[in-house]
DNA sequence: TAGTGGTCTAGACCACAGC
DNA sequence: CTGTGGTCTAGACCACTAC
Protein backbone atom coordinates (compact mmCIF):
# COMPACT_ATOMS: atom_id res chain seq x y z
CA UNK A 1 0.00 0.00 0.00
CA UNK A 2 1.53 3.29 -0.95
CA UNK A 3 1.21 6.26 1.38
CA UNK A 4 -1.16 8.27 -0.93
CA UNK A 5 -3.34 5.43 -1.40
CA UNK A 6 -3.64 5.09 2.56
CA UNK A 7 -4.30 9.00 3.06
CA UNK A 8 -6.75 8.47 0.75
CA UNK A 9 -8.64 6.31 1.95
CA UNK A 10 -8.79 7.52 5.62
CA UNK A 11 -9.75 10.80 4.54
CA UNK A 12 -12.58 9.39 1.84
CA UNK A 13 -13.97 7.09 5.25
CA UNK A 14 -14.35 10.33 7.34
CA UNK A 15 -16.06 11.62 4.40
CA UNK A 16 -18.53 8.29 4.27
CA UNK A 17 -18.62 8.51 8.49
CA UNK A 18 -20.23 11.77 7.72
CA UNK A 19 -16.94 13.88 9.79
CA UNK A 20 -17.27 16.07 5.89
CA UNK A 21 -20.79 16.23 4.90
CA UNK A 22 -21.80 17.16 1.45
CA UNK A 23 -20.68 20.63 0.65
CA UNK A 24 -18.18 21.08 3.25
CA UNK A 25 -14.96 22.46 2.66
CA UNK A 26 -11.90 20.40 4.04
CA UNK A 27 -9.31 21.78 5.79
CA UNK A 28 -6.59 23.15 3.83
CA UNK A 29 -4.06 21.17 1.91
CA UNK A 30 -1.38 22.44 3.88
CA UNK A 31 -2.99 21.72 7.17
CA UNK A 32 -3.74 17.95 6.04
CA UNK A 33 -0.62 17.32 4.86
CA UNK A 34 0.86 18.25 8.12
CA UNK A 35 -1.92 16.03 9.71
CA UNK A 36 -0.67 13.08 8.03
CA UNK A 37 2.51 13.74 7.76
CA UNK A 38 3.24 13.97 4.70
CA UNK A 39 4.32 16.02 1.65
CA UNK A 40 1.83 18.52 0.01
CA UNK A 41 2.21 16.39 -3.47
CA UNK A 42 1.78 13.25 -1.76
CA UNK A 43 -1.65 14.68 -0.55
CA UNK A 44 -2.53 16.05 -3.63
CA UNK A 45 -2.24 12.55 -4.95
CA UNK A 46 -4.46 11.50 -2.23
CA UNK A 47 -7.01 14.24 -2.98
CA UNK A 48 -7.32 13.19 -6.68
CA UNK A 49 -8.02 9.52 -5.89
CA UNK A 50 -10.94 11.17 -4.04
CA UNK A 51 -11.70 13.45 -7.00
CA UNK A 52 -11.69 11.07 -9.20
CA UNK A 53 -14.27 8.64 -7.21
CA UNK A 54 -16.43 11.71 -7.91
CA UNK A 55 -16.35 12.58 -3.66
CA UNK A 56 -14.06 15.61 -3.79
CA UNK A 57 -13.77 19.11 -6.03
CA UNK A 58 -11.77 21.59 -6.02
CA UNK A 59 -11.82 25.19 -6.71
CA UNK A 60 -8.51 27.40 -6.89
CA UNK A 61 -8.42 30.17 -4.05
CA UNK A 62 -11.89 28.43 -2.36
CA UNK A 63 -10.44 25.32 -0.89
CA UNK A 64 -11.48 20.98 -1.57
CA UNK A 65 -15.49 20.78 -1.22
CA UNK A 66 -17.71 17.63 -1.10
CA UNK A 67 -19.26 16.56 -4.11
CA UNK A 68 -20.43 13.33 -2.95
CA UNK A 69 -20.43 10.59 0.17
CA UNK A 70 -20.70 7.44 -1.87
CA UNK A 71 -17.65 5.71 -3.28
CA UNK A 72 -17.70 5.09 -7.27
CA UNK A 73 -15.37 2.71 -8.88
CA UNK A 74 -15.35 3.53 -12.79
CA UNK A 75 -14.62 0.24 -14.12
CA UNK A 76 -16.03 -1.90 -11.32
CA UNK A 77 -19.00 -0.29 -11.22
CA UNK A 78 -19.94 -0.23 -15.14
CA UNK A 79 -18.28 -3.87 -15.39
CA UNK A 80 -20.80 -6.00 -12.54
CA UNK A 81 -24.47 -5.96 -12.90
CA UNK A 82 -24.28 -7.59 -9.58
CA UNK A 83 -22.09 -5.69 -7.54
CA UNK A 84 -23.65 -2.43 -8.98
CA UNK A 85 -27.26 -3.73 -7.89
CA UNK A 86 -25.87 -4.57 -4.78
CA UNK A 87 -24.87 -1.63 -4.04
CA UNK A 88 -27.83 0.38 -4.58
CA UNK A 89 -29.83 -2.06 -2.77
CA UNK A 90 -31.70 -3.90 -5.13
CA UNK A 91 -31.35 -7.81 -5.54
CA UNK A 92 -29.47 -9.05 -8.47
CA UNK A 93 -30.21 -12.10 -10.23
CA UNK A 94 -29.03 -14.21 -12.74
CA UNK A 95 -30.26 -17.19 -14.94
CA UNK A 96 -28.69 -19.27 -17.83
CA UNK A 97 -30.76 -19.59 -20.66
CA UNK A 98 -27.68 -21.33 -23.31
CA UNK A 99 -24.57 -22.04 -22.56
CA UNK A 100 -22.54 -23.91 -25.67
CA UNK A 101 -19.21 -24.27 -26.55
CA UNK A 102 -18.55 -23.80 -30.05
CA UNK A 103 -15.89 -22.50 -32.52
CA UNK A 104 -15.34 -18.51 -33.39
CA UNK A 105 -17.15 -17.25 -36.22
CA UNK A 106 -15.32 -14.26 -37.86
CA UNK A 107 -16.61 -11.31 -36.07
CA UNK A 108 -16.25 -13.02 -32.81
CA UNK A 109 -12.50 -13.99 -33.44
CA UNK A 110 -11.70 -9.90 -34.56
CA UNK A 111 -13.80 -9.02 -31.02
CA UNK A 112 -12.18 -11.37 -28.74
CA UNK A 113 -8.56 -11.08 -30.68
CA UNK A 114 -7.82 -14.82 -31.17
CA UNK A 115 -8.05 -16.87 -34.44
CA UNK A 116 -10.89 -18.12 -36.04
CA UNK A 117 -12.20 -21.34 -35.58
CA UNK A 118 -10.29 -21.05 -31.70
CA UNK A 119 -12.63 -22.54 -28.71
CA UNK A 120 -15.30 -20.68 -27.89
CA UNK A 121 -17.78 -20.81 -24.71
CA UNK A 122 -21.23 -18.75 -25.68
CA UNK A 123 -23.79 -18.52 -22.84
CA UNK A 124 -27.28 -16.10 -22.85
CA UNK A 125 -28.32 -15.40 -19.42
CA UNK A 126 -31.76 -13.16 -18.07
CA UNK A 127 -30.56 -10.88 -15.67
CA UNK A 128 -33.46 -9.78 -13.08
CA UNK A 129 -33.49 -7.18 -10.39
CA UNK A 130 -35.75 -7.78 -7.62
CA UNK A 131 -37.26 -10.64 -9.24
CA UNK A 132 -38.40 -9.39 -12.66
CA UNK A 133 -36.37 -9.48 -15.66
CA UNK A 134 -34.52 -6.16 -16.95
CA UNK A 135 -31.63 -7.64 -19.15
CA UNK A 136 -31.18 -10.26 -21.54
CA UNK A 137 -27.13 -10.55 -21.64
CA UNK A 138 -24.98 -12.20 -24.53
CA UNK A 139 -21.60 -12.92 -24.06
CA UNK A 140 -18.89 -14.73 -25.65
CA UNK A 141 -15.69 -16.09 -23.86
CA UNK A 142 -12.53 -17.22 -25.14
CA UNK A 143 -11.14 -20.96 -24.88
CA UNK A 144 -8.65 -19.59 -21.61
CA UNK A 145 -11.82 -18.01 -19.83
CA UNK A 146 -13.94 -20.98 -20.05
CA UNK A 147 -13.03 -23.82 -17.86
CA UNK A 148 -13.83 -20.90 -15.07
CA UNK A 149 -17.20 -19.99 -16.26
CA UNK A 150 -18.69 -23.45 -17.18
CA UNK A 151 -18.86 -25.26 -13.99
CA UNK A 152 -20.39 -22.06 -12.41
CA UNK A 153 -24.17 -22.74 -11.26
CA UNK A 154 -26.90 -21.41 -13.75
CA UNK A 155 -28.59 -19.18 -11.28
CA UNK A 156 -25.17 -17.61 -10.32
CA UNK A 157 -25.61 -14.04 -9.48
CA UNK A 158 -22.25 -12.57 -9.88
CA UNK A 159 -19.97 -13.84 -12.94
CA UNK A 160 -17.43 -11.11 -12.26
CA UNK A 161 -16.98 -11.84 -8.88
CA UNK A 162 -16.47 -15.93 -10.01
CA UNK A 163 -13.85 -15.10 -12.07
CA UNK A 164 -11.97 -12.33 -9.70
CA UNK A 165 -12.06 -14.95 -7.23
CA UNK A 166 -10.44 -17.34 -9.88
CA UNK A 167 -7.43 -14.43 -10.17
CA UNK A 168 -9.15 -13.00 -13.66
CA UNK A 169 -9.26 -9.32 -13.29
CA UNK A 170 -10.80 -7.27 -15.42
CA UNK A 171 -8.67 -3.95 -16.14
CA UNK A 172 -10.29 -2.13 -18.88
CA UNK A 173 -13.64 -2.33 -20.70
CA UNK A 174 -14.95 -0.57 -24.01
CA UNK A 175 -18.60 -0.42 -23.82
CA UNK A 176 -20.89 1.07 -26.94
CA UNK A 177 -24.37 1.75 -26.77
CA UNK A 178 -27.12 2.54 -29.14
CA UNK A 179 -30.76 1.41 -29.74
CA UNK A 180 -31.89 -1.86 -31.06
CA UNK A 181 -35.61 -3.50 -31.69
CA UNK A 182 -36.22 -6.59 -29.72
CA UNK A 183 -35.78 -9.71 -32.08
CA UNK A 184 -38.15 -12.69 -31.78
CA UNK A 185 -35.95 -14.19 -28.92
CA UNK A 186 -35.24 -10.80 -26.83
CA UNK A 187 -38.91 -10.25 -26.77
CA UNK A 188 -40.05 -14.44 -25.80
CA UNK A 189 -36.93 -14.17 -22.72
CA UNK A 190 -37.48 -10.60 -21.84
CA UNK A 191 -41.25 -10.46 -21.78
CA UNK A 192 -41.69 -7.93 -24.16
CA UNK A 193 -43.60 -7.24 -28.05
CA UNK A 194 -41.04 -8.06 -30.90
CA UNK A 195 -39.91 -5.12 -32.21
CA UNK A 196 -40.10 -2.71 -28.73
CA UNK A 197 -37.39 -0.81 -28.41
CA UNK A 198 -34.06 -2.00 -26.19
CA UNK A 199 -31.05 -0.07 -25.15
CA UNK A 200 -28.08 -2.40 -26.38
CA UNK A 201 -24.67 -2.09 -24.32
CA UNK A 202 -22.25 -3.79 -26.56
CA UNK A 203 -19.06 -4.10 -24.51
CA UNK A 204 -15.28 -5.79 -24.83
CA UNK A 205 -13.56 -6.34 -21.29
CA UNK A 206 -9.66 -7.34 -21.31
CA UNK A 207 -7.15 -8.06 -18.58
CA UNK A 208 -3.99 -6.25 -17.24
CA UNK A 209 -2.01 -7.54 -19.91
CA UNK A 210 -4.66 -6.92 -22.81
CA UNK A 211 -6.00 -10.12 -23.54
CA UNK A 212 -9.75 -9.95 -24.00
CA UNK A 213 -11.77 -11.69 -21.13
CA UNK A 214 -15.16 -11.55 -22.91
CA UNK A 215 -17.12 -9.65 -25.60
CA UNK A 216 -21.16 -9.41 -24.90
CA UNK A 217 -24.33 -8.08 -26.26
CA UNK A 218 -26.54 -6.62 -23.06
CA UNK A 219 -29.85 -5.71 -23.99
CA UNK A 220 -32.21 -3.91 -21.47
CA UNK A 221 -35.53 -2.96 -20.79
CA UNK A 222 -36.47 0.46 -21.35
CA UNK A 223 -37.34 2.11 -18.00
CA UNK A 224 -35.59 -0.23 -15.96
CA UNK A 225 -32.29 0.50 -16.05
CA UNK A 226 -30.05 3.73 -17.56
CA UNK A 227 -26.63 4.90 -18.17
CA UNK A 228 -25.59 8.12 -16.53
CA UNK A 229 -22.18 9.90 -18.03
CA UNK A 230 -21.02 12.87 -15.73
CA UNK A 231 -18.24 14.44 -17.63
CA UNK A 232 -16.23 17.40 -16.13
CA UNK A 233 -12.93 19.43 -17.96
CA UNK A 234 -10.75 17.08 -15.50
CA UNK A 235 -12.67 13.31 -15.43
CA UNK A 236 -15.58 11.81 -16.95
CA UNK A 237 -17.38 8.95 -14.76
CA UNK A 238 -19.85 6.18 -15.38
CA UNK A 239 -22.49 4.59 -13.89
CA UNK A 240 -25.45 2.74 -14.14
CA UNK A 241 -28.97 4.12 -12.92
CA UNK A 242 -32.06 3.02 -12.18
CA UNK A 243 -34.99 3.97 -14.29
CA UNK B 1 -0.63 29.46 -20.65
CA UNK B 2 1.25 26.88 -18.37
CA UNK B 3 4.33 25.13 -19.01
CA UNK B 4 3.04 21.58 -18.84
CA UNK B 5 0.42 22.63 -21.23
CA UNK B 6 2.61 23.61 -23.57
CA UNK B 7 4.65 20.64 -23.16
CA UNK B 8 1.49 18.91 -23.32
CA UNK B 9 0.55 20.79 -26.75
CA UNK B 10 3.47 20.32 -28.44
CA UNK B 11 4.00 16.21 -27.34
CA UNK B 12 0.08 16.03 -28.80
CA UNK B 13 1.66 17.64 -32.16
CA UNK B 14 4.40 15.32 -32.29
CA UNK B 15 2.10 12.45 -31.79
CA UNK B 16 -0.55 13.60 -34.60
CA UNK B 17 1.78 14.49 -36.82
CA UNK B 18 3.72 11.04 -36.76
CA UNK B 19 6.59 11.36 -35.21
CA UNK B 20 5.84 8.98 -32.66
CA UNK B 21 3.12 6.05 -34.10
CA UNK B 22 1.03 3.81 -32.43
CA UNK B 23 2.30 1.72 -30.45
CA UNK B 24 5.42 3.50 -30.34
CA UNK B 25 7.13 4.30 -27.07
CA UNK B 26 7.96 7.28 -25.88
CA UNK B 27 11.48 8.64 -24.85
CA UNK B 28 11.96 8.32 -21.17
CA UNK B 29 10.80 10.99 -18.88
CA UNK B 30 14.36 11.96 -17.51
CA UNK B 31 15.36 12.61 -21.37
CA UNK B 32 12.03 14.22 -22.42
CA UNK B 33 12.23 16.58 -19.64
CA UNK B 34 16.31 17.65 -20.08
CA UNK B 35 14.47 18.12 -23.86
CA UNK B 36 11.80 20.28 -22.67
CA UNK B 37 13.75 21.83 -19.98
CA UNK B 38 11.42 21.22 -17.53
CA UNK B 39 11.33 19.20 -13.73
CA UNK B 40 10.29 15.66 -14.40
CA UNK B 41 7.13 16.71 -12.49
CA UNK B 42 6.05 19.06 -15.18
CA UNK B 43 6.64 16.81 -17.79
CA UNK B 44 4.59 14.44 -15.76
CA UNK B 45 1.89 16.37 -15.78
CA UNK B 46 1.78 17.26 -19.13
CA UNK B 47 1.94 12.90 -20.00
CA UNK B 48 -1.19 12.63 -17.21
CA UNK B 49 -2.93 15.20 -19.93
CA UNK B 50 -2.71 13.15 -23.05
CA UNK B 51 -3.17 10.12 -21.02
CA UNK B 52 -6.76 11.60 -19.89
CA UNK B 53 -7.27 12.29 -23.86
CA UNK B 54 -6.33 8.66 -24.62
CA UNK B 55 -3.39 9.60 -26.64
CA UNK B 56 -0.91 7.64 -24.09
CA UNK B 57 -0.95 4.97 -21.99
CA UNK B 58 2.22 4.25 -19.24
CA UNK B 59 3.41 1.01 -17.89
CA UNK B 60 5.74 0.69 -15.03
CA UNK B 61 9.01 -0.44 -16.06
CA UNK B 62 8.45 -0.16 -19.72
CA UNK B 63 7.44 3.41 -20.81
CA UNK B 64 5.10 5.53 -22.65
CA UNK B 65 3.35 3.84 -25.30
CA UNK B 66 1.19 5.64 -28.24
CA UNK B 67 -2.17 4.55 -28.26
CA UNK B 68 -3.87 6.61 -30.50
CA UNK B 69 -3.44 9.58 -32.63
CA UNK B 70 -6.70 11.27 -32.27
CA UNK B 71 -6.98 14.62 -29.59
CA UNK B 72 -10.22 13.97 -27.63
CA UNK B 73 -11.78 16.84 -25.23
CA UNK B 74 -13.69 15.30 -22.63
CA UNK B 75 -16.99 17.29 -22.50
CA UNK B 76 -16.65 19.24 -25.84
CA UNK B 77 -16.43 15.65 -27.35
CA UNK B 78 -19.31 14.38 -25.63
CA UNK B 79 -21.54 18.30 -25.82
CA UNK B 80 -21.14 19.48 -29.20
CA UNK B 81 -22.28 17.50 -31.86
CA UNK B 82 -21.28 19.58 -34.68
CA UNK B 83 -17.91 19.82 -33.60
CA UNK B 84 -17.29 15.98 -32.90
CA UNK B 85 -19.19 15.68 -36.89
CA UNK B 86 -16.41 18.07 -38.14
CA UNK B 87 -13.42 15.80 -36.12
CA UNK B 88 -14.86 13.04 -37.82
CA UNK B 89 -15.18 14.50 -41.47
CA UNK B 90 -18.85 14.78 -41.72
CA UNK B 91 -20.68 17.82 -42.39
CA UNK B 92 -23.62 18.64 -39.65
CA UNK B 93 -26.64 20.55 -40.30
CA UNK B 94 -29.19 21.22 -38.44
CA UNK B 95 -32.66 23.08 -38.76
CA UNK B 96 -34.88 24.66 -36.21
CA UNK B 97 -38.15 22.85 -36.24
CA UNK B 98 -39.80 25.15 -33.48
CA UNK B 99 -38.81 27.96 -31.30
CA UNK B 100 -41.06 29.47 -28.22
CA UNK B 101 -40.80 31.56 -25.32
CA UNK B 102 -42.77 29.79 -21.97
CA UNK B 103 -42.67 29.80 -18.80
CA UNK B 104 -41.08 27.16 -16.99
CA UNK B 105 -43.06 23.52 -15.68
CA UNK B 106 -42.46 21.87 -12.66
CA UNK B 107 -40.08 19.68 -14.00
CA UNK B 108 -38.15 21.97 -16.45
CA UNK B 109 -37.80 24.25 -13.20
CA UNK B 110 -36.32 21.23 -11.18
CA UNK B 111 -33.90 20.40 -14.27
CA UNK B 112 -33.05 23.93 -14.91
CA UNK B 113 -32.61 24.93 -10.88
CA UNK B 114 -34.86 27.93 -11.27
CA UNK B 115 -38.45 28.72 -9.93
CA UNK B 116 -41.18 27.32 -11.69
CA UNK B 117 -42.96 29.90 -13.77
CA UNK B 118 -39.19 31.62 -14.91
CA UNK B 119 -39.32 32.57 -18.45
CA UNK B 120 -37.61 29.94 -20.99
CA UNK B 121 -36.83 29.41 -24.31
CA UNK B 122 -37.79 25.82 -26.07
CA UNK B 123 -36.17 25.05 -29.26
CA UNK B 124 -36.36 22.07 -31.08
CA UNK B 125 -34.07 21.10 -33.70
CA UNK B 126 -33.27 18.30 -36.33
CA UNK B 127 -29.69 17.27 -36.54
CA UNK B 128 -28.15 15.90 -39.53
CA UNK B 129 -24.79 14.01 -40.74
CA UNK B 130 -24.05 14.88 -44.30
CA UNK B 131 -27.25 15.68 -45.81
CA UNK B 132 -29.31 13.15 -43.66
CA UNK B 133 -31.17 13.50 -40.35
CA UNK B 134 -30.05 11.00 -37.41
CA UNK B 135 -31.03 13.51 -34.24
CA UNK B 136 -34.23 14.93 -32.76
CA UNK B 137 -33.28 17.57 -30.10
CA UNK B 138 -35.34 19.32 -27.66
CA UNK B 139 -33.73 22.00 -25.54
CA UNK B 140 -34.94 24.07 -22.59
CA UNK B 141 -32.86 27.23 -22.12
CA UNK B 142 -33.23 29.16 -19.20
CA UNK B 143 -33.91 33.03 -19.41
CA UNK B 144 -30.62 34.35 -19.22
CA UNK B 145 -29.22 32.11 -22.05
CA UNK B 146 -32.84 32.82 -24.19
CA UNK B 147 -31.39 36.46 -25.42
CA UNK B 148 -28.21 34.44 -26.78
CA UNK B 149 -30.06 31.63 -28.74
CA UNK B 150 -32.91 33.10 -29.94
CA UNK B 151 -31.85 35.44 -32.05
CA UNK B 152 -29.29 32.38 -34.05
CA UNK B 153 -29.80 31.61 -37.42
CA UNK B 154 -32.75 28.75 -37.67
CA UNK B 155 -29.87 26.42 -39.50
CA UNK B 156 -27.38 27.29 -37.63
CA UNK B 157 -24.87 24.29 -37.40
CA UNK B 158 -23.06 24.70 -33.84
CA UNK B 159 -25.24 26.19 -30.93
CA UNK B 160 -22.26 25.24 -28.54
CA UNK B 161 -19.71 27.45 -30.75
CA UNK B 162 -22.24 30.24 -30.78
CA UNK B 163 -22.64 30.17 -26.75
CA UNK B 164 -18.79 30.02 -26.64
CA UNK B 165 -18.20 33.14 -28.86
CA UNK B 166 -20.62 34.61 -26.63
CA UNK B 167 -18.80 34.15 -23.37
CA UNK B 168 -21.09 31.22 -22.14
CA UNK B 169 -18.52 28.06 -21.76
CA UNK B 170 -19.96 24.98 -20.54
CA UNK B 171 -17.77 23.23 -17.72
CA UNK B 172 -19.73 20.17 -16.54
CA UNK B 173 -22.34 18.11 -17.87
CA UNK B 174 -24.68 14.89 -16.35
CA UNK B 175 -25.85 12.68 -19.65
CA UNK B 176 -28.76 9.78 -19.03
CA UNK B 177 -28.79 7.04 -21.64
CA UNK B 178 -31.47 5.09 -22.80
CA UNK B 179 -34.08 3.23 -25.47
CA UNK B 180 -37.32 4.85 -25.94
CA UNK B 181 -40.42 4.27 -28.69
CA UNK B 182 -40.50 6.72 -31.16
CA UNK B 183 -43.32 9.70 -30.84
CA UNK B 184 -45.32 10.21 -33.55
CA UNK B 185 -43.45 13.94 -33.56
CA UNK B 186 -40.21 12.14 -33.59
CA UNK B 187 -41.07 9.75 -36.19
CA UNK B 188 -42.70 12.12 -38.63
CA UNK B 189 -39.53 14.35 -38.16
CA UNK B 190 -37.05 11.74 -38.21
CA UNK B 191 -38.63 9.74 -40.94
CA UNK B 192 -39.35 6.32 -39.05
CA UNK B 193 -42.35 4.43 -38.24
CA UNK B 194 -44.16 5.48 -35.36
CA UNK B 195 -42.44 3.52 -32.15
CA UNK B 196 -39.41 2.03 -33.66
CA UNK B 197 -36.38 2.09 -31.36
CA UNK B 198 -34.43 5.28 -30.73
CA UNK B 199 -31.55 5.79 -28.63
CA UNK B 200 -32.57 8.80 -25.79
CA UNK B 201 -30.04 10.94 -24.68
CA UNK B 202 -30.89 13.33 -21.92
CA UNK B 203 -28.27 15.76 -21.00
CA UNK B 204 -28.10 18.66 -18.67
CA UNK B 205 -24.93 21.05 -18.57
CA UNK B 206 -23.80 23.87 -16.53
CA UNK B 207 -21.10 26.55 -16.42
CA UNK B 208 -18.42 27.21 -14.10
CA UNK B 209 -20.32 28.99 -11.80
CA UNK B 210 -23.08 25.99 -11.31
CA UNK B 211 -25.66 28.25 -13.26
CA UNK B 212 -27.32 25.58 -15.61
CA UNK B 213 -27.02 26.48 -19.13
CA UNK B 214 -29.54 24.26 -21.11
CA UNK B 215 -31.86 20.71 -20.16
CA UNK B 216 -32.23 18.63 -23.32
CA UNK B 217 -33.20 15.51 -24.57
CA UNK B 218 -31.87 14.02 -27.64
CA UNK B 219 -33.42 11.15 -29.86
CA UNK B 220 -30.41 9.30 -32.46
CA UNK B 221 -31.56 7.06 -34.72
CA UNK B 222 -30.10 3.69 -34.52
CA UNK B 223 -27.53 2.79 -37.12
CA UNK B 224 -26.19 5.89 -37.17
CA UNK B 225 -24.68 7.29 -33.98
CA UNK B 226 -23.95 5.23 -31.03
CA UNK B 227 -21.98 6.63 -27.36
CA UNK B 228 -18.82 4.73 -26.12
CA UNK B 229 -17.46 4.51 -23.23
CA UNK B 230 -13.53 3.36 -22.62
CA UNK B 231 -13.11 2.87 -19.10
CA UNK B 232 -9.83 1.65 -17.03
CA UNK B 233 -9.14 1.29 -13.44
CA UNK B 234 -7.30 5.16 -13.97
CA UNK B 235 -9.73 7.02 -16.59
CA UNK B 236 -13.13 7.09 -18.09
CA UNK B 237 -13.31 8.58 -21.30
CA UNK B 238 -16.48 8.94 -23.44
CA UNK B 239 -17.72 10.00 -27.12
CA UNK B 240 -19.66 9.72 -30.27
CA UNK B 241 -19.26 7.00 -32.76
CA UNK B 242 -20.40 6.58 -36.05
CA UNK B 243 -22.57 3.31 -36.55
C1' DT C 1 21.64 -5.58 -14.17
C1' DA C 2 20.24 -1.41 -16.27
C1' DG C 3 16.46 1.39 -17.41
C1' DT C 4 11.76 2.69 -16.75
C1' DG C 5 7.70 4.65 -14.50
C1' DG C 6 5.70 5.23 -9.48
C1' DT C 7 6.16 7.59 -5.34
C1' DC C 8 7.79 10.94 -2.09
C1' DT C 9 10.11 15.06 -0.04
C1' DA C 10 10.78 20.07 1.02
C1' DG C 11 10.83 23.73 -0.51
C1' DA C 12 9.13 28.07 -3.79
C1' DC C 13 6.23 31.34 -6.34
C1' DC C 14 1.88 32.38 -8.77
C1' DA C 15 -3.29 32.97 -9.65
C1' DC C 16 -7.43 33.37 -7.67
C1' DA C 17 -11.18 33.82 -3.86
C1' DG C 18 -13.06 36.27 -0.27
C1' DC C 19 -13.06 39.47 3.20
C1' DC D 1 -4.63 41.80 2.31
C1' DT D 2 -4.60 36.75 3.64
C1' DG D 3 -5.40 32.10 2.59
C1' DT D 4 -6.32 28.84 -0.83
C1' DG D 5 -5.30 25.64 -4.65
C1' DG D 6 -2.18 25.46 -9.08
C1' DT D 7 2.27 24.98 -10.69
C1' DC D 8 7.16 24.11 -10.61
C1' DT D 9 11.86 22.66 -9.08
C1' DA D 10 15.61 19.28 -7.91
C1' DG D 11 16.50 15.96 -5.94
C1' DA D 12 15.75 10.72 -3.89
C1' DC D 13 14.44 5.86 -3.52
C1' DC D 14 11.41 2.03 -4.86
C1' DA D 15 8.90 -1.44 -7.95
C1' DC D 16 8.75 -3.30 -12.06
C1' DT D 17 10.38 -4.70 -16.96
C1' DA D 18 13.38 -6.50 -20.08
C1' DC D 19 17.50 -8.24 -21.34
Amino acid sequence: MTRYREVASDLGRRIVEGEFPIGATLPAEERLAREYEVARGTLRNALAVLERQGMLQPRQGSGWTVQSTLRTQGVAELRSFAEWAESRGFVPSGHVVRSERGTATALEARRLRVPPGDAVLRVTRVRGLDGRPVMLERTVYPGWVAPVVEPLPPEEPSVVRALAEAGIAMAFGSHTLDAIAASSEDARLLGVRRSSPLLRVRRVTAVRDGRVLESGDDRYLPGEVSFQVDASASSNRIGRTRG
